[in-house]
DNA sequence: CACTAAAACGGAGGCGCCTCCGTTTATTAC
DNA sequence: GTAATAAACGGAGGCGCCTCCGTTTTAGTG
């Protein structure tokens, strides 16, 4: 699914924090993340642990090891995930005009929301223990919008009377009610408004 | 531990609702009520369901067939131990004058709340289904509460311009921080401290 | 290389959850 | 009483959770 560089960077930025893991170590941990994002999405967060460590190729043991409860696990997952999703950005603001890259990141956002639902409960757990979850998670998701969305207003693709904040607030809708048939497409429909709104007068005011 | 009428009321009630259980059933269905409670206490709330079958001498199969979730089951025996608090009112009053009655109640109210704890995790789960359980037995506590207030009100052994929400909210404190060592004695120390305001100046105003 | 200590592995085993279905029991009608 | 039938029982079985500990692998050291 993701390529090399990624993993890199979160070996070298975990490795940093406590002492370095034995390789089998590492290379077992980083399995296991990596088939748990698989296998969460296939199944639910509810999907068997035992299914994880089976799929990963080791035994039960190691998985509890290296992700002592199930939120451990969930967590890593659900970090790793933002990051990937916050790294797009770069990508998007390459390859596109700043307002299409804005709105193709907004849609990404949407379908990252789609499969992530059900992660509240379980993560509400971790609340407890590990409050930062949430402050760094969703700092770097509005630190990721706000570039996009100060590029283009400075471009002039969208209307210079609006910030990051404003759009993560029109988002907010996208939260509520997730569960049902209609929700993916009227969340699109969303963003697309959004969007309209947002180019709306655009060039002038500024 | 509680004597029968409380659970000939409970037949009744029930069974009005739906069609009347056949006798075998309704025996069992009371018993593991009964055993539950038990259990629940002495090991917590995440008392294995077996062990409650096992000792209430009934087959698993039996135990999910009356309480299809473990929520089902722990609802029922909340509902039942709310009810035998509020009950406790009339035989109170009976008993003591009517400040030391509410003093009585209150004590046994912090007792309630002790084991009670953890029930909260449990019960959020049924929140979203059934929205009416705290309502309910939300309402027959402060129910229970101003019976005691407004009976002392009346013959001046607590003072005159309070009411039972102000009681109530007074003891709002007792839900918080409720697993230390220390919280059992605090809280008796706030009921305490409490009664004595609630003393102070009684029979003048009115 | 060979050796060793420390680190990591992995799966057996014990327990709990929950479903399914063959057996038993209460109730109703005669 | 007996028969018929609907209701209820209960436990075996399959699966998942999690711990514990004997075995294997790695990373140093000479």
């Amino acid at each position: 699914m993701a390529i090399e560089p990624p993993a890199i960077a979160e070996q070298t930025a975990e490795a940093a924090e406590t002492k370095p893991l034995r390789a089998d170590a590492q290379r077992n941990r980083d399995r296991l993340v990596e088939v748990a994002a698989v296998v969460f999405a296939e199944r639910g967060i509810d999907a068997s642990l035992e299914e994880i460590a089976r799929r990963a190729g080791v035994g039960i043991g190691t998985l509890y090891r290296h992700f002592p409860t199930r939120e451990h696990l969930v967590e890593v997952v659900y970090r790793r995930e933002v990051e990937a999703l916050c790294a797009a950005v770069g990508e998007l603001a390459q390859k596109h005009p700043s307002d299409v890259a804005l709105e193709q990141w907004m849609q990404r956002f949407v379908d990252y929301i789609a499969t992530k639902r059900g992660l509240a409960t379980s993560l509400r757990i971790l609340l407890t223990t590990n409050s930062t979850l949430f402050s760094d998670t969703s700092g770097r998701v509005s630190q990721a919008l706000r570039q996009l969305v100060e590029a283009a207003v400075a471009d002039g693709t969208i209307r210079g009377d609006v910030d990051a904040s404003d759009v993560l607030h029109a988002l907010s809708g996208i939260y509520s009610a997730p569960d049902t048939p209609e929700w993916r497409d009227r969340s699109r429909r969303l963003v697309k408004l959004l969007m309209d709104g947002l180019r709306f007068g655009a060039g002038k005011a500024r």
